[in-house]
RNA sequence: CGGGGCGUAGCGCAGUUUGGUAGCGCACUUGGUUUGGGACCAAGGGGUCGCAGGUUCGAAUCCUGUCGCCCCGACCA
């Protein structure tokens, strides 16, 4: 980044400095969110609202194309409910919410808030199955989840978050298994086409699997600090919480038996994979499919000329609107057409419009992307064209670049020492030989702090030896410090 | 839960060491001049200095306590 840039964004901790205040600076003054006078708790401001619910709608949609329903459950789960799964327990307690009181008088049983619905939907569940004809129940709600963290970032990890979570119910292990599956490459094409982030797939390991599951799968990404980010996940529940709430259907053979259940979900953490893959030391960077204004357009229009470029301008502003462009025209006249440009630069616009009296004589316009900071001149006869072409241009960009960044970064070895290296030097995933023992898992991870994000659907290799111990390995995994 | 940092105007900070009229920049308001990469001039408004005690003639400043927030680590979407 050119010293010239870093005096446009004087209130944004450059990357280099310190990543984590700049990601914090971004959001603060991109306002995105802001801080709540709860602690942990953030309040989403409407550009970043407007920014999931555009990423709602394209979730939502591959979420029904795919057969699902949205549903609502209550917020409030009774603590017996909570309890019947053991490992559930185990793994939710340290985090959930009381409620212990009705106005004045305390309950006579106390309640959680919500930290995930798996036991309120199976309850529900269990009553509402009873046939293989039933099978499967394919449902899907959005809402807010609790749990109370020690430490919270905005966006990847906070006391409340927004989520949708899927959960279903399925005949046997082979149905519920191809949902799992199905519903990660749902996750895979909606953030690598959608959000331009590239992600692997694979499996987690016994260590880091859903707190209840029988095996679970995610979509990690890489961040422009080399740390990983765990972006999706996606459950097999197995039986395991079908036969602690008795959810039994009779199947075709008359026999009476457990269905098999999956659940999903991705956060408002996808929009800290965005800041974070895409922006840099001017701010955000945000894909056109999903930003909530995808075309600025600022009028050059000094006082002399201004009642002859603002209504051309506007009459640009109304073709575009109409052509289905998320734009917006900013005539403020108490900002200067430098600050506006670094104002929306700022905030991550994937393309500006300039016009002024110059270009209107000339009949044109100037645009520049957000991405690469290109400028290019277009008649203005051929604008609607060119800027629908070029939000398609910078998507496709922002994904090969993002891709080619995750690529530099991931490096293959199984020599312990170097692994050590890269991970303290470079950061990165490093992909590396595992011999599936746990301890050697935990290991690496106290010795280096970096995690197994997952086992990766894509073997390119036969067996090896562990990174850690020698032993043969018949799989490789990706590790990575994590977020 | 450990370690660190911070609470003074909307934001960022100075002032605290050595007690004595609460300040600066940005933002905001009004008027005017401006507009192709963060314009300028002038005049304004805005504060129980996180909170509670204490010491003192006098506390943003010293003492005690307390609350909150942020960051970094162990656990987690």
């Amino acid at each position: 980044m050119a010293k010239q840039d870093k005096e446009f964004v004087k209130e944004i901790t450059p990357q280099a400095q310190d990543y984590s205040q700049w990601y914090l600076d971004v959001i603060l003054k991109a306002q995105m969110m802001d801080y709540s006078p709860v602690k942990g708790c953030m309040v989403i401001r409407p550009y970043g609202f407007t920014l999931w619910e555009n990423m709602q709608q394209g979730l939502d949609r591959r979420i029904k194309e795919t057969g699902h329903k949205n549903a609502y459950f209550p917020l409030f789960i009774p603590e017996s409910l909570l309890q019947k799964e053991a490992d559930h327990i185990e793994g939710f307690a340290p985090e959930v919410a009381w409620v212990t009181h009705g106005g004045n008088e305390k309950l006579a049983e106390r309640l959680v808030v919500r930290p995930t619905s798996e036991t309120i939907i199976c309850e529900m569940y269990s009553r509402w199955i009873q046939s293989y004809r039933d099978l499967p129940v394919l449902i899907n709600q959005w809402c807010s989840v609790v749990r109370w963290e020690k430490v919270t970032r905005p966006f990847l990890r906070t006391s409340e978050f927004l989520w949708q979570e899927g959960h279903t119910a399925h005949r046997n292990e082979e149905d519920a298994e191809e949902e799992t599956l199905k519903m990660l490459e749902v996750y895979r094409d909606f953030v690598e086409n959608d959000l331009a982030v590239p992600v692997v797939t694979g499996k987690k390991t016994d260590n880091e699997k859903f707190a209840g599951a029988l095996r679970t799968y995610s979509i990690e990404a890489l961040m422009s600090d080399g740390k990983a980010l765990q972006a999706g996940t996606s459950h097999n529940l197995g039986e395991h919480f079908a036969k602690v709430f008795d959810i039994t259907y009779l199947d075709s053979d008359g026999e009476l038996k457990y269905v098999w259940q999956t659940s999903w979900g991705v956060s408002t953490r996808l929009i800290g994979a965005i800041i974070m893959v895409h922006g840099d030391d001017r701010g955000l960077i945000l894909p056109p499919k999903v930003a909530p204004t995808q075309v600025i357009l600022v009028p050059i229009a000094p006082k002399k000329v201004r009642e002859e470029v603002l209504p051309k301008v506007a009459a640009v502003y109304e073709e575009l609107k109409a052509a289905g462009i998320r734009i917006e025209m900013d005539d403020r006249e108490e900002y200067s057409p430098g600050w506006k440009f670094n104002e929306w630069e700022m905030k991550g616009v994937p393309l500006r419009i300039e016009i002024g009296p110059r270009d209107l004589e000339s009949g044109q316009a100037v645009l520049a992307r957000r991405d690469n900071g290109e400028k290019v001149t277009v008649s203005l006869a051929e604008l609607k064209d060119s800027v629908s072409s070029l939000l398609v241009e910078i998507q496709s960009n922002m994904f090969a670049k993002a891709l080619a960044f995750r690529e530099e970064n991931t490096r293959r070895t199984d020599d312990y020492e170097e692994f050590k290296r890269i991970i303290a030097e470079k950061r990165g995933f490093v992909v590396s030989h595992w011999c599936g023992d746990s301890s050697c898992e935990q290991a690496v991870k106290e010795e280096t702090k970096a995690t197994i994000r997952c086992i990766p659907f894509n073997q390119e290799e036969g067996s090896g030896t562990c990174l850690r111990c020698g032993a043969k390995s018949d799989s490789l995994v990706y590790f990575a410090r994590a977020y």
